[in-house]
RNA sequence: CGGAGAGUAGCGCAGUCCGGUAGCGUACUACGUUCGGGACGUAGGGGUCGCGGGUUCGAAUCCCGCCUCUCCGACCA
């Protein structure tokens, strides 16, 4: 994509109500743009960075058996008032109605939706498990949005239910599901810790949370770093004995174990082998996307801006042209087509800005690989190449620079 | 929902105390010079001063009500 193409661009002036550096730098850079508190539209370039973790994410998913559906946003009230959380969640639902006064509520969580979904479906052990999961935005009334994209009360989410016949099957998932949310994150570039928590007002069953340390976080855990396993501060009392660390973090996944709660309120039952009528075992599996592309940025940044870890930048590359001579722009151009060519995405800063904004605007926007090509490396036929993540600077022949590349 | 701060040009701000018809930086447009780490000059465009009411000859400024945003706390499937 050349630079100067895109309908958004960077500012000069960060926004001066942004106090974390995901809301700085995502703002600035020109990822996302605010609507209201909690409420964000994600422009062409973040979008693009949520698009590689969603990847990611359908990826691990599936490769646990997950299959990808996508339910409404709308939700009758009766489905709701079903599992009587249209009274304890009332606070966080919005709420909205139709024709006739018909009360729909917006989707925070889809168990109430799910639950009668698989219904239609399952009716003996033989159809037993499954995993279906979706990626859609929630709405969560919260009381106080915050963190830039941290906390929103609109939010793009995974979530995964998983069903399956007896207690030991849900176990054997749930540790699937461990093993799949840490090959999320680490291919994110985060390191999460493992922590254990409490269901909330959701299950009294087990629950972990997935959690990456920074201080823009709202959660205090007790971690161990050999295991990456440990406790929330929630639930610490209890392991108040063991030789951990304190620290914040911002929970980026969280898993439950339901146990029989939904599907004994939506009748969601199946036939054993014997013949014997049983509930169907729940669990439910939560990846925060807009979160997580928030978090990513907490943990990693500079003064100047961003650094995306290779598996989530926007682009592979950023090719900078300076000065806009003929000879400089045709040698930029063949470059540029040479990587699309070779499935390297570039980000072309083809526009006629002095060097200083485009080095700058590069820092900021944080793609791994920069390129420098202008009248002085084209006279040695080379480019000069750099990593955001180091000050090291480099000449390379233009026909070596793909080698070269990190992605 | 409690506490604190803030709403004036796209963004960052001054002006408000002490009422007199709105300004600076940046960004934007044009021309010229310059141009490898956010150049300079000249000329220009851009505003329901968050909204509503009140006081006054006159309100960004004073008074009353409301809305919104940010931070701290409470809350947090």
């Amino acid at each position: 994509m050349r630079y100067s193409h895109y309908f958004t661009h960077t500012f000069k002036n960060p926004p001066a109500e942004a106090d974390t550096a995901n809301a700085k730098y995502l703002i600035q850079g020109g990822f996302v743009s605010q609507l209201s508190a909690g409420i964000y539209t994600f422009l062409p370039l973040g979008l693009r960075v949520m698009h590689k973790v969603m990847k990611i994410i359908r990826e691990e998913m599936n490769a646990i058996g997950g299959q990808e559906i996508i339910m409404p946003a709308l939700h009758p009230s009766e489905n709701w008032n079903t599992t009587g959380r249209d009274v304890t969640c009332a606070d966080i639902l919005y709420r909205t109605e139709g024709h006739g006064g018909k009360v729909f509520y917006l989707g925070q969580t889809h168990e109430e939706i799910v639950t009668p979904l698989v219904k239609q479906f399952v009716n003996s052990y033989k159809d037993l498990p499954l995993a279906a999961y979706q990626i859609q935005n929630k709405f969560r009334n919260e009381p106080r949005a915050k963190s830039g994209i941290l906390r929103g009360r609109e939010f793009c989410m995974k979530d995964m239910y998983s069903f399956h016949a007896d207690e030991a099957d849900l176990d054997r998932f749930y540790q699937l599901v461990i093993e799949a949310y840490l090959k999320v994150f680490e291919r994110c570039g985060l390191e999460a810790y493992v922590v254990k928590a409490s269901g909330g007002s959701f299950s009294d069953k087990e629950s972990d949370e997935f959690q990456v340390l920074t201080d823009a976080g709202e959660d205090i855990i007790y971690y161990d770093k050999k295991t990456k396993r440990g406790y929330n501060e929630e639930v610490s009392n209890e392991h108040s004995g063991e030789n951990l660390i304190k620290g914040k973090a911002v929970e980026a996944g969280n898993i439950f174990k339901l146990g029989t709660k939904f599907s004994e309120d939506f009748g969601l039952y199946y036939m054993d082998e014997h013949g014997n009528k049983k509930p169907v075992i729940m669990g439910c599996h939560g990846i925060g996307i807009s979160r997580l592309v928030g978090t990513i940025v907490e943990a990693n940044h500079d003064e100047k801006g961003i650094i995306w870890p290779a598996n989530v930048a926007p682009y592979h590359v950023h090719l900078l042209t300076l000065g806009n001579s003929e000879d400089v722009m045709q040698a930029a151009d063949k470059l540029y087509q040479k990587l699309l060519h070779n499935n390297v995405e570039v980000l072309w800063d083809d526009r006629d800005e002095r060097a200083g904004a485009k080095f700058n605007d590069a820092d900021l926007i944080g793609i791994p690989n920069r390129i420098v090509l202008s009248e002085r490396t084209l006279n040695q036929n080379q480019v000069e190449f750099k990593l955001r993540s180091s000050d090291q600077v480099k000449m390379i022949d233009l026909d070596k620079i793909i080698e070269e590349l990190i992605f």
